[in-house]
This record gives C-alpha cells, sequence and structure tokens, in this order.
RNA sequence: UCCCCGAUAGCUCAACCGGUAGAGCGGCGGACUGUUAAUCCGUAGGUUCUUGGUUCGAAUCCAAGUCGGGGAGCCA
C-alpha cells in the first residue's frame, strides 16, 4: 500500500470524513483573490480530475498561489467533502499544500485548451499528461491485458519470438538492417560487396516482420501459442494507419484450419473490445464525447453482431454489382483497394467483414493453396474506418507444394530449412493470423491517426524521444 | 515513393489586387467569497519555415529544399 491515495478511488468510492493524501499534476487553477482556490489534480488513475479546495488559511497559500499553475506537481493532505458545486461527488479540501515541482506558465506547453494533435506529437514527453493521451493510454494498456487474458483463459502460451531475425525475405515488406559494420568505412570503400560474414551474426541481419514463422515451430510442438511484441517495417509509409514500429498479437495453432481460425479471430476481437468497454467506461465515453462521435454505439454492434464471412470471390461479385464508380476497377485477382474494402465493411455489410480464399498469386507463399490451384486459405478481418485489422491464413502443411510455392515467389526454400522440417517431421494442419494492435487502439478509440495510437510513434523521419 | 494541401505571436488562425502583421486563447498585471474550457478590465509578445529569384517594394508571386497534414501504394 501507497501512503497515499490515488485520485480514481476518491472519485469512485471516497467517503466524506476521510483525511486523505494526493498526489498528483495540477491541470487547472482556478484562483479567487476572495482568498481560496480550486485545483484540479489528476494521477493518471482515473479519466476525471480531483477537485482540490484550498482555503487561503493553507500554511504558505499566497506563495504556492503565486506560482503554481496547469502542470506544477503537488501533495495536497485534506479531507473529503460531499461537493456542492455540479460535476463531481466529492472534493478534497487542503490541510497542507506541498509543492514537488513547478511548472513556468510562460513556458509550459500545455495549455488548458485542447491542443492539435500535430502539436501535441511533437511533445511526445508531454502529451500523456493531456486527457486525449492520459485515455489513450489507459485504453491501450485495458486492451493489452484483456489480450493476455483472451489467450491464457484459453490455455495458449505465450511465447517469445526473436526481434532479430536473419530470415531475410519473411515475406512481408523491408527490414531495417540490424549491423555491427562500421557503415562510414563501408561507404568509402564504394564498388566494393559487403562481407557479412564479419558482421555480428555472421550473415545479414534485420528486426523482425512477423514473428509467424517461429510461432509456428512451437504451435507445432506445443498446440496453441501466441506472440505480443513489437514488429518492424522500413516501408517509406506515410498515412494514418502505418507504422514503422507497431505491436502485433501473433496466435499460430495446430490442428486448426481456416473456419477454426476464423472463429478464433472474431471471438478474439469481440471478446477485448467487450472488455475495454467494461474497464473503460469513462475513457471511452470521452472518445465518444470529443474525438469520434457514435463510437460506443458501433463498439457495440461488433460486439453484439457476428461477422459477416464471404469468400474474395464473392466480395468481388459484390463489388462488381454495387453500381459504385471507383476509382481502380474491381477485378478478379487483383487485390482490393482501400476504398473497395470500406464499401464492403462501412456501407454494404456495416460492419466487420471476414474475406477469405484469395488469388494465390496476390498472397504470402506459406498460405494453404486450396483445390481449385487459383486461390489459398488467406483471411482478412476488415473493420469499418481501419480496413484491415487481421490477416491470416491456413498454413501450408504440405512439404512438396510449400517448396513448390517458395520457387514461385522466387524465395530459396535452403533459406527456410528449419521451416520445411516443421513438415516434414510430423507435419500438421494449423492455421495463425496477426491482429495490429496500435489499429486496435485506433478502432477502440476512434482516434484517427494511428501515431497517436501509441506513446512514441515511429514514421518515416521521426524517431525523436 | 506518388498526388493534393499547408507552414504567420506560446497555441489555433486571419491579413482582399504585392504597399513593413491582427484576433481569440494562453502568459503577465488587476477585479471578483463556490469555480468547472470561470468571467470582466488592462498589457506585453513577430527573423511571417529556409535559401535563392522577380519587384521601387514580398507574409503575399516564382524555383528549390525542409518539415507537417490528407489521400494512394505497401500492410497489421
Amino acid at each position: 500500500m501507497t501512503p497515499f491515495t490515488r485520485i480514481g478511488r476518491i472519485l469512485k468510492d471516497g467517503q466524506p470524513g476521510t483525511q486523505v493524501d494526493v498526489r498528483g499534476w495540477v491541470r487547472t487553477k482556478r484562483e479567487s483573490k476572495g482568498g481560496f482556490a480550486f485545483l484540479e489534480l489528476n494521477d493518471g488513475s482515473s479519466f476525471a480530475s480531483l477537485q482540490v479546495v484550498v482555503d487561503g488559511g493553507v500554511p504558505g497559500y499566497a506563495e504556492s498561489m503565486k506560482h503554481l499553475g496547469t502542470g506544477a506537481s503537488v501533495r495536497i493532505e485534506g479531507e473529503i467533502k460531499e461537493s456542492p458545486g455540479k460535476g463531481q461527488r466529492v472534493e478534497v479540501h487542503a490541510k497542507t499544500l506541498e509543492i514537488y515541482g513547478l511548472a513556468d506558465p510562460a513556458t509550459y506547453p500545455l495549455q488548458k485548451k485542447g491542443h492539435s494533435f500535430e502539436f501535441l506529437r511533437e511533445k511526445a514527453h508531454l502529451r500523456p499528461r493531456s486527457n486525449t493521451f492520459g485515455a489513450m493510454a489507459r485504453v491501450r494498456n485495458a486492451l493489452c491485458a484483456a489480450i493476455h487474458d483472451f489467450y491464457q483463459s484459453r490455455g495458449f502460451l505465450y511465447v517469445q519470438t526473436p526481434i532479430i531475425t536473419t530470415s531475410d525475405c519473411e515475406g512481408a515488406g523491408q527490414l531495417f538492417q540490424v549491423t555491427t559494420l562500421d557503415l562510414a568505412r563501408l561507404a568509402a570503400k564504394q564498388g566494393e560487396a559487403v562481407d557479412f560474414s564479419q558482421d555480428f551474426f555472421g550473415k545479414k541481419a534485420g528486426l523482425t516482420v512477423s514473428g509467424q514463422l517461429e510461432a509456428e515451430t512451437y504451435a507445432c510442438a506445443l498446440g496453441d501459442v501466441y506472440t505480443f511484441g513489437p514488429t518492424f517495417r522500413a516501408e517509406n509509409s506515410n498515412t494514418t494507419r502505418h507504422l514503422a514500429e507497431f505491436w502485433m498479437i501473433e496466435p499460430e495453432m495446430a490442428f486448426y484450419d481456416l473456419n477454426d481460425n476464423m472463429n478464433l479471430a472474431e471471438s478474439f476481437v469481440r471478446s477485448i473490445i467487450k472488455d475495454v468497454l467494461a474497464k473503460c467506461p469513462d475513457d471511452l465515453a470521452f472518445f465518444n464525447e470529443r474525438i469520434e462521435p457514435g463510437l460506443l454505439d458501433s463498439l457495440h454492434h461488433i460486439v453484439e453482431n457476428d461477422f459477416v464471412r464471404l469468400t474474395y470471390t464473392e466480395g468481388v461479385e459484390i463489388l462488381q454489382k454495387s453500381g459504385k464508380a471507383f476509382e481502380y476497377p474491381v477485378e478478379w485477382g487483383h487485390d482490393l483497394q482501400s476504398e473497395h474494402e470500406r464499401y464492403l465493411t462501412e456501407e454494404h455489410f456495416k460492419q466487420p467483414v471476414i474475406l477469405t480464399d484469395y488469388p494465390r498469386a496476390i498472397k504470402s507463399f506459406y498460405m494453404r493453396c486450396n483445390e481449385d490451384g487459383k486461390t489459398v486459405r488467406a483471411m482478412d478481418v476488415l473493420v469499418p474506418r481501419i480496413g484491415e485489422i487481421i490477416g491470416g491464413s491456413q498454413r501450408e502443411e504440405r512439404p512438396d507444394i510449400l517448396v513448390e510455392r517458395m520457387r514461385e515467389s522466387g524465395l530459396n526454400p535452403d533459406d527456410y530449412w528449419w521451416y520445411l522440417e516443421l513438415r516434414q517431421y510430423g507435419t500438421v494442419p494449423h492455421a495463425g493470423f496477426g491482429l495490429g494492435l496500435e489499429r486496435t487502439v485506433q478502432l477502440v478509440t476512434g482516434m484517427q491517426n494511428i501515431r497517436d495510437c501509441i506513446p512514441f510513434p515511429r514514421t518515416p523521419k521521426n524517431a525523436e524521444f
């Protein structure tokens, strides 16, 4: 137990007459020269702040009030009382006021009034002190807890897959290179090939773009596993839904087919949203009111209704019959454009959609080939506003076909010798998928930009902090 | 990476046809015995993103660059 009380607790069930010690940061100060002041104190334990009434009789009142402003950190000892004012059940009447640190109002960047998210991104070290980012952090935390709960309660093993990898070309995105070689010296020796045998790992290494291949090895031994860690893509992506560093949850299940995979994905998404709705009502009410009107309705709708499931081919037919003038034509064999996905999930079905059985030419080598020879057992979960939130598939467990698909994709099977051995020794049908954590935070909070759904976003030209 | 848009006070923005910059908020000073983005009065605050060009004169027009936003692609 801490020697002080967290504000969320006081607001929830603090009883009038109780003596408390609270510590936090001043959000606003409303001063009356009549001899008292109101402080809004926030310590991150809840969305709402605590109103503290500081009477002129509190020791050091005049000196404290002269300097105290938004952003200052304080300790207050006082008594909980019923609040006569509107907007709060209880408040604290201070008996003592101790200042830990002042925040010069002339230079402190956060004002009482709202700031643009662009501005706050440049103040990533201070933005958690704002309503929006405090709420985002609590929702993100609740989501992470819900994710672990979901898998732990189903007996899945949490497996840590490597962040540094030497399997180049895992099939998704560009790798950030990891090296201890002296790049300046190499640059001076232009024209000569780089000798990676001299590098730290003895070969070219990079940051992982997916833990899937390694997760498969544990699924093919222990049954149901999941990874939950950072993922890196060195793509020059400049959009509201891409990050160079993001977090991904990748469950991988032995003896699952595509249908089992879809069932898990759907109950997963619905379950974690349900948990966050229950755990973060105040934060979500704020997002619903100030960030994305209609958010709560749309989240409840997702929780309470089945996802629509259809094949890629059926999706293409719906799009072609829609009569909608798309910027890009819909043609079987081409990947669906954002506008197509959005039409399906936002206009046609108005709820999450799981698309399956994509053309094999546009999907990764590890996805299981269908008997028709044209499609693979892939699945994408599409949600309104965000688009793709999950990508997954039943994996190709037949060694000969897998090798054929690698060659088809221009990969050298020798580089994947250990992955192929999973199929040579005791191969099993299995499936899995990847859920983007930040896209889920976007979905749940209604935040427009994924850069505001992670504490310190990494995007092209941005790795400050 | 491509397309479009933008960069002016601490923040959000305005400034007509090219004539040396203005508001709200915030800050500071003052008023107010219960406020809730408090209110009211006063006040200070500017290398108009950078470099170059056109012009008697550029925040304004042109070029390049940098950074930011939206859309697209890549995907989660």
